[in-house]
RNA sequence: GCACCUGUAGCUCAGUAGGAUAGAGCAGUGCCCUCCUAAGGCAUGUGCCGGGGGUUCGAUUCCUCUCAGGUGCACCA
């Protein structure tokens, strides 16, 4: 980065009109190496000089004399071309990433604000399915993202344990509850609980009245009634006790599990003050917020019947969120189909005055389809994250069996690995791509995929266990100049913008693209150089970079939610 | 009908706030383990960047029209 300052500066010199601001948005980097490291192109001054820009560069260029950051500095065509001194380049990179060690790529942007990363959010009694898998695993890198640029993070999951499907649960419950029942649900609640909503469903049709029963049960739970309340208790428990599996596997953790539930009592506020700020309207009986005069539709806010909706229930949850954390960034992962919903919620909280309705972001992402169609619970079209999981940790064991088998930990490792496979090919590609589901991609472990990562890691780890030396950043600098050892300390620095990037755009797939791009190019560098050799001073300094791609594939690696395995 | 998203190599996707010959992985072919982990490295081919127009010295990138696929449009969440 300081470099880059640096060629600014210098330009601004020779181009006195020019800010360091704007000059540091015209320079480049050059396509090929051998263009250079730093590129600046003159067309900008075409006009100004009346000459060609190749004339204008070539001068430019001229004006520089030695200066000691840059080997040379010339023109080519219309550009100006920098090209570092390796050496001062290398010495200065590595003494920094070995100064702040697991911090190198930090920033404290975010000391002092408080940031919320609502995900995941899966809805009691229903599976949790391949199509939660991006909210779960992208919030997640969020999160860590944030945590680690020094904000104060908060992550949400809010449930979806609130509804009319639980008056039918309850009623169907009361219905069909044997004991035999009850057992089944303890053993594999999801799946049971499924049952009975699929079953109470399908009467509906020849029992008309179990409608009404079902709101019937719902207004008891609402009401505070003891049977309700327990039994709603009772499914939400062990529903999460389920989830709770998947989390574990993937290693996450939520600060907070306040679900559609826990706003259930707050909503009356919310509509209170709707009333007062004149935003509501009547229509066909339900209340509404009238937003048609800023390009949305409408949003109902209360049905006909006097209940709220998700709106009201969203805005209930931001107003306590903005009380209670006082967040800087109120962040929902939440799926694109989503869309107007939260531009519709956050047009009315900014309606309602309040300024912080900008800082709430909707972190939206694309749908995940099957082979076969549209996912689908009732028509059995479901994938479980569970079975993904275990399937990625099977296929990983194999692997391990047939080539490594006298690695310890096999388990563990097999675990780390497969999950490791399956949370970087998620976050492998922009959130707003839709994607298919498959088994084959999911899979795969070769080229760039986690566990290519992941070995790349391992390879570092055995490479300074094989050292036997103390890594220190007192090394000599010029044996690091070649071209594969130049390239991966050139990647290195790339890493502080790589997590800016993914944190300033929600987008924790620049990291992703970042650790397989510095992986490929260490394993440049190791097939062309050896490293644990005899001559010292080589291996000292060869290690000193070992292990700072040690450092940062293992911080990149852990912004995703990925385990690291030091042997594998 | 209206709105939003996507369209780049056979497949899956990158393309850095418009710039120098458009890049990776997979799949295919051929090399490299007496050498630090071959889940690795090297070599090799592939592109009307959906299409038309416009802005610009310069467009895969910006504007506009158009085609194709997906999603959303009031009492589900």
């Amino acid at each position: 980065m300081d470099f880059k300052i640096k060629v600014a500066e210098l330009f601004t010199q020779v181009e006195n009109e020019l800010s360091l601001e704007e000059a540091l948005t015209l320079i480049e980097i050059p396509p090929s190496q051998d263009m250079g490291d730093y590129a600046v192109p003159c067309f900008k001054f075409a006009k100004k000089y009346r000459k060609s820009p190749a004339v204008i560069a070539s001068e430019i260029a001229e004006k520089f004399g030695t200066i000691e950051e840059f080997e040379r500095i010339e023109s080519a065509g219309p550009y100006v071309n920098f090209f570092v001194d390796k050496k001062h380049f290398v010495e200065k990179i590595l003494k920094e990433a070995f100064k702040e060690k697991e911090n190198y790529g930090s920033t404290n942007i975010g000391k002092g604000k408080s940031v919320i990363v609502e995900f995941s959010s899966p809805n009691i009694a229903k599976p949790f399915h391949i199509g939660h898998i991006r909210t779960t695993i992208i919030g997640n890198s969020i999160y860590k993202i944030f945590n680690y640029l020094g904000y104060n993070t908060i992550t949400i999951n809010h449930l979806g344990d609130y509804g009319t499907q639980f008056g039918m649960l309850i009623s169907a419950y009361k219905k069909w509850g044997t004991p035999e029942i009850v057992e089944a649900i303890e053993k594999n609640p999801i799946q049971e609980l499924l049952k009975l909503y699929v079953r109470y469903n399908k009467e509906i049709e020849t029992h008309p009245e179990y409608k009404e029963e079902a709101r019937y049960w719902f207004k008891e739970l609402e009401t505070g009634n003891e049977e309700a309340h327990r039994l709603w208790t009772w499914f939400r428990e062990v529903s999460l006790k389920e989830f709770n599996r998947v989390y574990d596997m993937l290693n996450i953790k939520f600060d907070s599990y306040a679900g559609e539930s826990f706003y259930s009592d707050k909503m009356p506020l919310v509509m209170e003050e709707l009333e007062d700020k004149c935003l509501l309207k009547d229509s066909e009986g339900a209340k509404i917020v009238e937003l048609q005069q800023y390009g949305l539709t409408d949003a109902v806010v209360q049905k006909s019947d006097g209940s709220t909706l998700y709106v009201t229930r969203d805005i209930a949850a931001a107003m306590y969120r903005k009380k209670t954390y006082n967040f800087y960034k109120n962040i929902y992962v939440v799926g694109a189909p989503q869309k107007l919903h939260f531009e519709q919620w956050r047009k009315i909280i900014e309606l309602m005055g309040y300024e912080w309705a900008e800082d709430c972001v909707h972190v939206m992402f694309g749908t995940v389809s099957l082979e076969d169609g549209v996912l689908s619970t009732r028509q059995g079209r479901v994938v479980f994250l569970e079975d993904v999981l275990n399937k990625a940790i099977e296929k990983t064991m194999d692997i391990i069996n047939e080539r490594n088998t006298n690695l310890e930990n096999k388990e563990l490792v097999a675990k780390q690995v497969g999950i490791g496979a399956v949370i970087f090919q998620e976050l492998f590609n922009n959130r707003i791509k839709d994607y298919m589901f498959s088994w084959d991609k999911t899979l795969s472990f070769e080229g760039e995929t986690g566990p290519y990562v992941q070995y790349t890691y391992a390879r570092t780890c055995s490479l300074l266990r094989k050292g036997e030396v103390e890594i220190d950043d007192n090394v000599d600098y010029s044996i690091l100049t070649d071209k594969e050892a130049f390239n991966v300390i050139k990647k290195i620095e790339g890493f502080k913008a790589a997590v800016l990037g993914a944190h300033d755009k929600y987008e924790p797939f620049f990291i992703t693209r970042y650790i397989v791009s510095l992986a490929q190019e260490f394993n440049r560098f190791y097939h062309e150089c050896p490293i644990v050799v005899e001559d010292i001073e080589v291996k000292k300094a060869r290690l000193l970079l070992t292990k700072t791609v040690n450092n940062v594939l293992k911080k990149g690696m852990e912004l995703l939610g990925m385990e690291t395995p030091e042997r594998m």
